[in-house]
DNA sequence: CTCAAGAATGAGAATCATTCTCACAGCGGG
DNA sequence: CCCGCTGTGAGAATGATTCTCATTCTTGAG
């Protein structure tokens, strides 16, 4: 995960913030385990920084999630999942014990349906982005700044 | 909206529930004023009964959601925002101030951002339903009992 | 019509995820 | 080597949601 590591710096150096072994352990521990929740995070980057604590852990989550490099997940439990952001991502989420497939982007649902043994009964989608009204008001704060 | 009421009705009555007051005025809120969150609801409901509580309003919200009628969304926020559910259900949803358009269910993406003045950044999938395990279990399940 | 049993409510306490505060540690430039 | 930040860890604070419990309402049996 060299490429990230150096994309994260730069982005980080433009903020001036640092590239911290912290930060970097979590990013690694975000890529190796798609999907986990802020506890099951601080557990598996325990293993190797022992006395890293949780604040740590939400904090670098949001920090990564502003940097665009990590994205939260709302899966239908109260807590979020995270896990490393691509612009396309879909889901398979069973409603009953809450396991996560992950897709590729092109899909056909019963064709899906079959060869993931999955039975589908709900479509969500949404598309993220800036309405109009902020586009203007963040180009507003640009030019001040 | 005498048709969700007729059907609420009925399908509360399968789990041996009831149709009182304050379950038929929160769901006639949620369907006149969809996205609003717990506290939203509680206010618009109190302009009509003003001794009802907020856990009432939970309590029916996740009453409603069991009974599918009614659907959480995160939208970003650290609470949710509710409305009656459909099969098909596509947001605009603007990452700086929250607001949230419904869209009809076919679209093209690039038209799409013509015709509402809305930048796309990201494209959330999620096709919600029952693992190949749970659907044993719950088959299991209904057997049983 | 009356009453008992169960369902639902309102108020406030409890819980749980997340964020904040604060004292201390560590890096980076001068 | 020191100063000024940026980060960190621990625990307190916050905010959304759920739970508890005493009370009120409904319903259906008699």
């Amino acid at each position: 995960m060299t490429t990230d590591r150096r994309a994260m710096q730069s982005s980080l150096a433009a903020a001036g913030k640092r590239l911290t072994p912290e930060r970097e352990l979590l990013l690694d521990v975000i890529g190796q385990h798609p999907h986990s929740d802020a506890i099951e995070i601080l557990r598996l980057a325990r293993k190797r920084r022992p006395r890293i604590g949780l604040a740590t852990v939400y904090r670098t989550l949001r920090l990564l999630e502003e940097l665009e490099v990590v994205e939260a997940r709302r899966l239908g439990q109260p807590h979020s999942h995270y896990e490393v952001r691509r612009r396309d991502h879909l889901h398979l989420v069973c409603t009953r014990c809450g396991a996560v497939l992950d897709l590729p982007s092109p899909f056909d649902v019963t064709a899906l349906e079959r060869e993931h043994d999955f039975e589908v009964s709900q479509v969500r989608l949404e598309l993220v982005g800036l309405c109009a009204k902020c586009r203007r008001a963040a180009r507003r704060e640009a030019e001040t700044s």
